[in-house]
DNA sequence: CCGACAACCTGTGAGC
DNA sequence: TGCTCACAGGTTGTCG
């Protein structure tokens, strides 16, 4: 589930209630998520106080200051394909453990237990220490974050000349900009009118231009629904339908284009005269319209 | 350096 | 009902 709008969407959700709260105790299920969880180093918190929660690509960190050795550290989270952060809702009554659920952080804020819980059952997730982000093996290697002004036409233009992979697999490549996932970078294409197959090198820079702001334009409006919804989400187990009613092209391969067909109106509409394609890129679906992006 | 691909792991839904 | 297969929103590592 987790793109940057989805992360975005926890990390609004757990600031509040983690922000000044101290770590009280930690709990494994297991300590194998993608990589070997440091245990010994995450228990190490325990006593230390969150003074931010801030999302650097799709990572949620949790900045953590000691105050008997005054000394400044973070918890990294990452969801990978499949995991889920949240609050318990009832942490003084707190339910079984789910099947996939690999740990949990007990915090408490003035008078009041938190408990969060992480599940992710493919375990392509990741927990962490870091204490010097400028450092981490995970952190030092991102590109741009999509919203700093860094990320310009300008850039993109320059930074692809010559080359010859696909501009939808340029976008999504994380050491050039980062939160750019499988959905977002169809959509975006879709938008900027951009065939997502385009070697990345031919991207002109008014193209390029126009990427930029539909990658900014799609999640900020994706970042914007899945606050509407943030309740089902992260307090119980609905599945988040966030942003899904209003993909242009992702999961639409046969559909009408919204942009050619507009009036192909409902996905049930038979045969339409201009179908979203489907194709596969780096093993990756990819969704768009033959006829208006090129 | 670049680009293509396999790998990590489990669940779900379609088709038979 | 049960089996098999394709596929799933991320990221790293390796190989040519």
């Amino acid at each position: 589930m987790p793109e940057l709008p989805e992360v975005e969407t926890v990390r609004a959700w757990l600031a509040p209630a983690l922000i000044g709260s101290t770590l009280r105790r930690v709990e494994f299920r297991r300590e194998d998520l993608r990589y070997p969880i440091p245990v010994a180093a995450v228990h190490g918190h325990v006593g230390q106080r969150v003074t931010a929660v801030r999302r650097r690509a799709k990572y949620l960190l949790f900045d953590t200051h000691d105050d008997v050795s005054n000394g400044t550290s973070a918890l990294l989270v990452h969801l990978g394909m499949s995991g889920r952060c949240w609050l318990e809702p009832n942490p003084q009554d707190p339910p079984a453990w789910k099947k996939h659920e690999h740990w949990r952080m007990w915090w408490m804020q003035r008078d009041t237990p938190q408990l969060l819980r992480y599940e992710d059952a493919r375990r392509f997730g990741a927990l962490d220490v870091v204490p010097d982000e400028a450092a981490h093996r995970l952190l030092v290697t991102l590109g741009h974050e999509p919203f700093d002004p860094a990320f310009s036409g300008a850039w993109l233009h320059r930074s692809t000349r010559r080359r010859t992979t696909a501009i939808k697999t340029f976008l999504m490549d994380a050491k050039r900009v980062v939160g750019v996932g499988n959905i977002y970078a169809s959509e975006a294409c879709w938008r900027a009118g951009v065939h997502p197959l385009k070697p990345a090198g031919k991207v002109g820079r008014v193209a390029a231009n126009r990427l930029v702001q539909a990658v900014r334009d799609v999640l900020q409006e994706a970042i914007a629904a899945g606050g509407s919804t943030l309740k089902d989400f992260v307090g119980g187990d609905a599945n988040p339908g966030y942003f899904q009613q209003r993909l242009d092209v992702y999961a639409r391969g046969g559909q009408a284009c919204h942009r050619c067909e507009p009036d192909g109106e409902a996905d049930d509409a038979d045969a339409p005269a201009f179908p979203i394609s489907r194709s596969v890129l780096l093993g990756r679906a990819t969704y768009y319209c033959p006829v208006c992006q090129k």
